[in-house]
DNA sequence: ATCCGTCGATCCGGCACTTG
DNA sequence: CAAGTGCCGGATCGACGGAT
C-alpha cells in the first residue's frame, strides 16, 4: 500500500515538473554525440553511473525513452532525435545568456585572413567552434594567398592572419609544420606527362617559388594548367587528372593521391604561422587566436 | 562451447552541499 | 540542524562480441 502511495506521489511530482534541467540536457546531448554513456561520462567528468542516472531522470521528466539500449551501444529513439536539435539550441542559448550577463562576453567583429587551402580543411572546425562559442562576434573571412594576407595585415584591413611560410625565422607564431607534397588523381596519368601539367591555386601562392625552384633544380619541364585563385577549380582540375598540384599533406582530400613515388622533385616543409598585428588586438581577435592555437594543437601533436 | 572484456543498469553506503 | 538531493566508488548483473 505504502509503495503504491509513493508511486502515485512520484507520478504527481513528475507531472508538476515544468522546467528542463540544463545539466540533464547537456548530459543528453553529450551522450547522443558520443553514442556511449561511458564516453559521455569521461567528457563530462562524471562516472558512467551518474550519466546513466541523469539520462534516466530526463527520460522520466519527458515521459519518453530517448535512447534504445542496443547490443553494445546506444541509439537515439525518434523522441531522442526530435529532442537533440532543440536541446542543442537550448544549450547554445544558455551559454549565450551566461556569457552576456557575466559581462565578459567577447563581442564585436573579427576579420580573419586565411589561405585558400586551409579554409575548408584545417581551419574549418576552428571557425565552426569559434562561431558557436562567440555567437555575438561577427566574423569576416578573407581568403587570399599567404603573401596577400601578409600585406592585408600590414595595411590593417584584417585583424589576424594564418600564413603559410617556408620553415625558418618568421614574425609569426608557428602553429604547425607540415610536408608540402605532390598531389594527383587516384591512379591518374597526369604525373607522367611531360611537360608536367601543374595547377597552382594562384600565381601569388606561397608554395609557388618553392615548387618552381624544385622543378628547375630537377630539370623537369612543366606547364601551368590553371591559376585563378579558386581552390575548388584547382581541386576539380586535379581530380579530373588534367594536372598535379602541391598541397600541405594534412589538407589533401581523401580521394586524391599523395605522389610520394612518382619521380617528382622533393618539396620543402612549410610552416603554418599565426600573425597578429603589432599594435594591441581586439578581444574577439585574441579569442580567435586562442581557438586557432587550440584547434591546430591536435595536428601539431599528430605531426 | 567457453572464456574474457566491454557496456549499460542498478544498488549500496558514504560524502558534500543545499534547503527549509 | 535535519532532510533532501546528487554524486562517487565499488560491486554485481545480464547481454553481447571476439578470440580460442
Amino acid at each position: 500500500m505504502q509503495c503504491l502511495i509513493w508511486f502515485a506521489l512520484a507520478i504527481i511530482m513528475l507531472r508538476m515538473i515544468r522546467d528542463l534541467d540544463m545539466t540533464l540536457i547537456r548530459t543528453f546531448v553529450t551522450t547522443a554525440d558520443k553514442a556511449s554513456m561511458t564516453a559521455a561520462a569521461n567528457a563530462l567528468h562524471l562516472t558512467q553511473g551518474a550519466v546513466s542516472q541523469q539520462v534516466k531522470r530526463l527520460e522520466e521528466v519527458l515521459g519518453q525513452s530517448l535512447f534504445e539500449r542496443d547490443r553494445r551501444g546506444l541509439r537515439l529513439t525518434r523522441s531522442g532525435e526530435r529532442l537533440l536539435d532543440k536541446a542543442r539550441r537550448l544549450l547554445r542559448l544558455n551559454d549565450e545568456i551566461l556569457a552576456e550577463i557575466r559581462g565578459g562576453a567577447v563581442a564585436g567583429r573579427v576579420r580573419v585572413g586565411v589561405p585558400y587551402d586551409l579554409v575548408g580543411t584545417l581551419l574549418a572546425p576552428v571557425l565552426k567552434a569559434y562561431a558557436e562559442a562567440y555567437p555575438q562576434v561577427e566574423i569576416s573571412l578573407v581568403c587570399a594567398s599567404s603573401p596577400e594576407l601578409a600585406a592585408a595585415l600590414a595595411a590593417g584591413t584584417i585583424d589576424l592572419a594564418v600564413i603559410e611560410e617556408r620553415v625558418g625565422p618568421s614574425p609569426g607564431e608557428c602553429l604547425l609544420i607540415d610536408r608540402l607534397v605532390w598531389v594527383g588523381a587516384r591512379g591518374g596519368a597526369a604525373r607522367l606527362k611531360r611537360p608536367l601539367p601543374v595547377s597552382i591555386v594562384a600565381d601569388t601562392c606561397a608554395f609557388r617559388p618553392a615548387v618552381l625552384s624544385a622543378l628547375a633544380e630537377h630539370g623537369l619541364d612543366w606547364r601551368t594548367v590553371f591559376e585563378n585563385g579558386n581552390i575548388d577549380a584547382t581541386t576539380a582540375t586535379v581530380r579530373s587528372d588534367l594536372a598535379v598540384t602541391t598541397w600541405l599533406a594534412s589538407t589533401v582530400p581523401a580521394d586524391l593521391d599523395i605522389l610520394s613515388d612518382a619521380g617528382l622533385p622533393a618539396l620543402p616543409n612549410f610552416s603554418v604561422n599565426l600573425h597578429l598585428p603589432k599594435h594591441a588586438t581586439q578581444p574577439a581577435a585574441q579569442a580567435f587566436a586562442g581557438h586557432i592555437r587550440e584547434g591546430l594543437s591536435r595536428y601539431r601533436q599528430a605531426a
